[in-house]
DNA sequence: CTTCCACAGGAACCAGCGGACC
DNA sequence: GGTCCGCTGGTTCCTGTGGAAG
């Protein structure tokens, strides 16, 4: 008798659809990355000087998202570490994620704890911090490796004031030794940066191209050997998911999550295998997924500007800034909101469209002015379903939606 | 060739807040 | 418990601009 209950117990831990379901994760860094050899190789050359206790070059990294550059750099290093170790060399290395921490203070902060030191989250001066970390690495002679990933983000939002800092930190150094690698996936990015940073950072460069969707093929099946049972893949499943991800700029990350969240429907629904239908519910529930979290972050005004604009596609197909702004003044006319300004709202619309709610695209049409032509390609629903979770607008989107 | 629209977007600055420090 | 600091989400004032119309 309890045998049989055991046995059922047993059946509802263990899933039929995933073997291993961590391994489509996209912080997993597996034992091999496919496509990225020539990248391996090229990195780990340019890094091999640690082993000798010699300071690398730094290194800039460029690459659209998903191409691997995290997961090549963070392969490479963990070797390096390893390697160190073992010939005791006083190696370390600090990876930090400028969107994560998407402010010079949060940076450094970050870099301090990573050497040891305990800051407060909030509170001190970013040049104190700054001190601190000079002082630590001077106590102590070592080699370290800083790792910022979409570097981008702190330039776009903090101009590059802490990048000059960092660059020039071995001038200020007497015992340690710093280098450098940024990530980024904004090519442009490069060119807006200030001359002497740029030579410094980029004294070496790799650039990472998009994977294929043959490539993309490649690792998705190396990595659902692993992750899947045998034979609970339908036919078709991995090329779709391949060919979607490489639609979209041969992120595999984006190929990876396509996988998993297809398998974890499947298991959801109790099917013995994932299918296509199955891809293409993955497909739309990330992009639900998504949207919700970044809707719910927005601030009120921001959910007003996107509601003004949702109001004015629907009738037509494009909008402009100007009719944005007015419907957007009718819309808080009408709940008794203050307006902010069209400076604002100009600011507002070019972060929604940042975050890919809309596509905002700056176009000149004459004598009739320049502005913003602003449209949307997500499914309205979508986003009002998001919006409607903020109990604020619940009001304003029944009469919108009527 | 000039004009001129309808904004874009830079610069400087502000209030209010929360947290850490002394 | 006052002080200092950074962040957010604004404001005001401003100069700049692509290209159809005249």
């Amino acid at each position: 008798m309890s045998d049989i209950i055991e046995e059922i117990l047993m059946a509802a831990t263990k899933s039929r659809i995933f073997k291993n379901r961590d391994i489509l994760r996209p912080d997993y860094i597996p034992d091999t990355l496919p496509h990225r050899e020539n990248e391996i190789r090229k990195l780990a050359q340019i890094l091999a000087p640690i082993l000798r206790e010699e300071r690398p070059n730094n290194v800039f990294i460029y690459g659209l998202t998903g191409t691997g550059k995290t997961a090549v750099t963070l392969f490479v290093l963990k070797h390096i570490d390893k390697k160190t170790k073992e010939l005791n060399i006083s190696f370390q290395y600090s990876y930090i994620n400028c969107r994560q921490s998407d402010t010079p203070y949060r940076i450094l902060s970050e870099l301090a704890s990573s050497l040891g030191i305990r800051v407060p989250f909030t509170g001190l001066a970013t040049s104190e911090v700054y001190k601190r970390i000079i002082r630590a690495l001077e106590l102590k002679k070592r080699l370290l490796l800083i790792v910022l990933d979409e570097i981008d983000f702190i330039i776009k939002k903090h101009g590059d004031d802490l990048l000059y800092k960092l660059v020039r930190i071995n001038d200020v150094l007497k015992n340690s030794k710093v280098s450098l690698i940024g990530i980024t996936n904004d090519v442009n990015f490069v060119e807006r940066l200030d001359p002497r940073i740029r030579s410094s950072l980029g004294e070496e460069e790799i650039i990472f191209s998009p994977y294929n969707a043959l490539q993309l093929e490649d690792i998705l099946r190396q990595r659902a050997r692993e992750a899947f049972h045998d034979n609970v893949l339908g036919e078709g499943v991995i090329e779709l998911c391949a060919a979607i991800a490489a639609r979209e700029h041969g992120d595999a990350r984006r190929a990876l999550d396509l996988l998993r969240v297809a398998g974890e429907l499947a298991e959801r629904e109790g099917a013995r295998r994932v299918t296509i239908e199955h891809v293409y519910k993955a497909r739309d529930e990330l992009e639900r997924d998504r949207v919700q979290e970044v809707v719910h972050t927005l601030p009120l005004h921001s959910k007003l500007v996107l509601l003004a604009i949702l109001a004015l596609v629907k009738e037509g197909k494009i909008t402009t800034t100007g009719e944005v702004y007015n419907t957007y003044i009718k819309i808080c006319k009408s709940v008794r909101i203050e307006t902010v300004t069209q400076r604002r709202v100009s600011d507002i619309i070019n972060e929604l469209d940042m975050l890919g709610l809309v596509n905002a695209k700056v176009v000149s049409r004459g004598r009739y002015g320049k502005t913003k032509i602003i449209s949307i390609n997500l499914k309205p629903d979508i986003l009002y379903d998001a919006l409607s979770r903020d109990p604020r607008l619940e009001p304003i989107i029944n009469n919108i939606r009527g």
